[in-house]
This record gives structure tokens, sequence and C-alpha cells, in this order.
DNA sequence: TTACTGACCTTTT
DNA sequence: AAAAAGGCCAGTA
């Protein structure tokens, strides 16, 4: 981590998924796009792995821009739908978030 | 058809 | 060895 005064991808990416307010959620493109590469969705996922794993990342609020979970059923598909409602956060009956409530 | 979005894998520090 | 940093490709709308 270039912590000295490097804006990494990496860093860039966790402060804004740590910035997401409780009850909020965002995008991949939202979080990849701030971080600074617009193309970079997919590396926010990896961070959100990386990262939750030592520090305690809200990956529970990063969603696709479908506003519906990308986990597979089993893999933390229901966990993550379960702890969004636990926020407060209205599922649509296909189990999409209201992006145009949530989505920050 | 084209454009955009993904929950990874690889390499470097 | 572990963590962080970085990008390309294919599927779907």
């Amino acid at each position: 981590m270039s912590a000295d005064n490097t804006p990494s991808f990496h860093e860039r990416a966790v402060a804004e998924i740590q910035s997401i307010p409780y009850g909020r959620v965002a995008t991949y493109g939202q979080i990849a796009a701030r971080a600074g590469n617009p193309r970079g969705s997919r590396q926010v996922s990896r961070i959100l792995h990386s990262s939750s794993r030592k520090e305690k990342l809200p990956w529970h609020r990063v969603i696709n821009a479908k506003g519906g979970i990308s986990l597979p059923p089993g893999g933390g598909y229901e966990l993550q739908k379960s702890l969004l409602r636990d926020e407060g956060v209205e599922f649509d009956e296909r189990g999409l978030v209201d992006l145009e409530r949530c989505g920050c």
C-alpha cells in the first residue's frame, strides 16, 4: 500500500466502500469510477474479498449495476440480502435493491 | 450491432 | 509468504 501520498486504486476503492452510509448501497461502476477507474469494476469485487478479510468492509452494501446481488446462491446471496434488509434496504420481488433510493 | 458491467487471477511490493 | 495493485475479456442489455 503506497500510503505515502499515492492514492492508489486499492485504498481509494476501500475508502469509498467504507464511505457507504447505513441503509445505502453502491454499484461496482460507481465505486470503480470514484476510485479512478471506470472499467475497474471487477477489481472492486476483488478488493471486497481481500480487504474485508482483514478490514471489516461493508461488502454487503456493494451490488451490481442492476441493483441485485452478483453472488451465487449459497455463496452469500441470501446472506447479503438479509444484511441489506436488516439495514432497511428495500428489495424488489426479484431481489433487486432500489437504486433510486439507496443508490448513492 | 455496440457499449457497459462484472464478487478473478496474476504480478509486484 | 502475504497483501496490494492492476488489467483484459466475455456475457448481457
